[in-house]
DNA sequence: AATAGCTACAACCGCCACACG
DNA sequence: GCGTGTGGCGGTTGTAGCTAT
């Protein structure tokens, strides 16, 4: 026997609501607040299931929900964060706290995708062998420090950068815990979040992290180290865990490093990922400029193929 | 003016994870 | 441990409005 649906279809209301649905929903949970939700058609009389009255709340009427065009910064996270993390809208979602998962994912689809296409298909005929899209649109990201991030400081924290992007630490314990689920068996989590488990793992202070994402992978490198058994841990792995940095071009700087890892126990695997980072540092100062780029991927009016026909030049 | 095609976005559907009895 | 209910997520669809012919 299948599962029953998760209210009766008979009776129930489809298709876009209307003015006077939205005030009887708004009202009942500015008074009961948003859960339950099943007890809220029976509650507010309204023909619509459980399901569409959640999706109608948290898509629609929830408050400080920002509404119309998308900003080329919003823009530019989005493709970022696509870029990183896949089509995980609910997580790209958390750093854009005004935007809901569902716009994100429509204005993917709608307007980003179609540009990553063009771009793609311009780029592809004068591309290197080992290039693809997601590296050269991320480069691209980071030697524009696109993110309001100044190249100058090697300690920068997320809090110097505008106030919707990885606003709080628990945007970002979200992403890792989120990551460290899928890249190793499941763990006991911890009773007061994922931060917290990540305070425990690695043994560092909250305050003495900081914000940093540079510390923020240390931290996930050495959970990860952790559970696994020390430095069992594997050149990708850590590569993959690095990766994160790329999020906002956090200045990989050994000295800041060093002084990240400076109370905890310094192990062999320590010493690799500062090596590691230093390396990718030394490969992303090494990149071409590419900035155009991505004022092409952010100009609202751009389509243009014939100026990606410029590209080799840069090459 | 009519209409075909396109675009944007709200809403729906199905699946999954988790909590709870 | 198992079954069930619920909420959350990502993919897809439906449709209103716009544009081109």
């Amino acid at each position: 026997m299948g599962r029953p649906p998760c209210c009766d279809k008979v009776g129930i209301k489809k298709g876009p609501w209307t003015p006077e649905e939205d005030i009887i929903l708004v009202s009942y949970i500015q008074e009961h607040g948003p859960a339950n939700w099943r007890s809220v058609p029976t509650n507010t009389g309204l023909l619509r299931c459980s399901k569409s009255c959640r999706l109608r709340w948290t898509n629609y009427l929830r408050p400080g929900i920002k509404r119309g065009n998308f900003t080329p910064h919003e823009e530019g996270m989005i493709i970022h964060l696509q870029a990183l993390l896949g089509n995980k809208w609910a997580a790209i979602a958390s750093y854009l706290p005004q935007r809901t998962d569902n716009d994100i994912k429509n204005y993917w689809n709608t307007h980003l995708k179609k540009k990553i296409k063009i771009f793609q298909s311009a780029l592809e005929p004068h591309m290197a062998s080992d290039s693809t899209t997601y590296q050269f649109v991320s480069k691209s990201f980071n030697d524009k420090r696109s993110f309001d991030i100044s190249s100058h400081d090697s300690t920068l924290r997320l809090n110097q950068t505008s106030s919707t992007y990885a606003s709080s630490t628990e945007n970002i314990s979200r992403l890792l815990e989120g990551w460290m689920r899928s890249s190793s068996p499941r763990t006991n989590t911890s009773l007061n979040g994922p931060h917290d488990e990540l305070h425990r793992n690695t043994g560092l202070e909250n305050n003495s992290i900081g914000n940093s994402m540079t510390t923020t992978s240390l931290q996930c490198y050495k959970a990860k180290a952790d559970q696994d058994g020390g430095d069992l841990i594997s050149s990708e792995e850590l590569e993959s865990i690095l990766s994160f940095d790329n999020l906002n071009s956090i200045a990989w700087d050994k000295s800041s490093c060093d002084s990240i890892l400076k109370g905890s126990q310094t192990t062999a695997t320590d010493e690799k990922v500062i090596h590691l980072m230093h390396e990718k540092k030394q490969r992303s100062d090494n990149n071409p400029p590419l900035s155009f780029l991505e004022k092409w991927l952010l100009d609202e009016t751009a389509g243009q193929v014939d100026e990606m026909m410029e590209l080799p030049q840069i090459f």
